[in-house]
DNA sequence: ATACGATGAAGCAAATCCTGATCATTGACG
DNA sequence: CGTCAATGATCAGGATTTGCTTCATCGTAT
């Protein structure tokens, strides 16, 4: 189970956090104050920080600051801020002190919980998708993010990539769009959208599989999409 | 089976929704006041709770915030509210207080039931799988929709696919045709209609089972159809 | 600021499926 | 064997789903 640090002086909030996020299997903790703060980093070593950039002692980004000049203690641990103002500058800022991501108050906790789930999946993985199989002329090296189609290097975008990536980690598995979207956006992207379709077109066309017959993504009618892995 | 509980003033509504959900596999309840709900909360014990927030004595928020509060007694009670508010504020709040997902009225029932999947599936570790035997060389994997009739993938539409899986979730019962259109299209079905028929020919031809001696789906003259399960 | 690529939303035409009517065939039963 | 009701098969029309184009938006690089 994921482990989540939030560093808040509202102590509502927390509370409403650690219970919202545990629903989502993820262990969140708090930390009142940014010497607390340390002192749990080390103690539960998180997977992900999230910091409130109004905070006693010192700011938030003074603390983004402090762990990135720390890196070789913390690691690459993410963080996720969290703001009362809704300014770009903070952003900017927040962004360039090293922060994975960054989210205004007030916000929806189902976004936050995108976020996370977006920020945890982007900081593992490299280390988390299995190997992946060529398949029928297809090889995808996810180490350096590398897909070749027939030999040639194929220009794939993030999401397109995403879900390449995906399909081919499930062979023959039917996935629904709602299901793409979970995994592909985190947490409840929007429901009714042809989002999916509309990116499935686009990686079928720079898979050059546009015929009838399929030879990687099939429609499933009523259902949702496949990748063809083996011939059977 | 999933057992809905609807909290809402509004008994028209809540009949419908009653019907609808019925035909997901669903079994919903209404309770017209808050005390009526908290009582059924306690008696039905429901997989999932859709509130109102308009509501009489009290309202859909309070609610929440009462059952989360109690939440020793309600384990994590999924909860889905319904407002006719489509403000962002309303929303904030009530996540904040513990539901799961929002959906404003007016809304879609198949929206509806969209997002109780997903809320179910997000709270369920398990996705209420059903399991099923292989038999006679037919084998089929629920979770990747995936149909394998000796060895080779079958490609059925959805109505084939859901025709089959209720089948050999009970071999050797014989359906009649109204059992089978009710469990497939829900109450409002016609009543005479060989829509039946015609679903199970094709289903049949596609599980090349259209000799004499049926391999899998047995013609129960006068009665219905029965999916022959182990040989005996 | 501007330009550009990536992405999502809207929407329409095309593909696909479901349904119910019709008719040929089958089975029950005297 | 003949009659009649039940069933299987086919097909067109309507309904639904999907593919893809176009356009708006957002973030990023110049």
């Amino acid at each position: 189970m994921k482990q989540i640090l939030i560093i808040d002086d509202d102590e509502k909030l927390g509370r409403l956090l650690v219970q919202y996020l545990e629903r989502y299997d993820m262990k969140a903790h708090v930390a009142l104050t940014p010497s607390k703060g340390f002192e749990m980093i080390k103690k539960i070593k998180p997977d992900l920080l999230i910091l409130d950039v109004m905070l006693p002692e010192k700011d938030g980004f003074e603390i983004c600051r402090e762990i990135r000049a720390k890196s070789s203690i913390f690691g690459q641990l993410p963080i996720l801020m969290l703001t009362a103002h809704a300014e770009v500058t903070d952003r900017i800022v927040g962004l360039e002190l090293g922060a994975d991501d960054y989210l205004p108050k007030p916000f929806e906790p189902r976004e936050l919980v995108a976020r996370i789930h977006n920020i945890l999946r982007r900081s593992s993985d490299d280390n988390t998708v299995r190997e992946i199989k060529p398949v029928n002329g297809l090889d995808v090296d996810v180490s350096r993010r590398e897909v070749k189609l027939d030999g040639s290097v194929l220009d794939l975008t993030t999401m397109e990539y995403e879900l390449l990536i995906l399909f081919m980690q499930f062979p023959n598995k039917t996935f629904t769009r709602d299901e793409l979207m979970n995994r592909l956006r985190g947490i409840d992207a929007e429901l009714f959208s042809r989002a999916v379709d509309t990116l499935v077109s686009r990686l079928r066309h720079k898979l050059k599989d546009t015929s009838k017959t399929p030879r990687f993504i099939k429609t499933v009618w009523g259902r949702g999409y496949t990748f063809v892995g083996e011939q059977l």
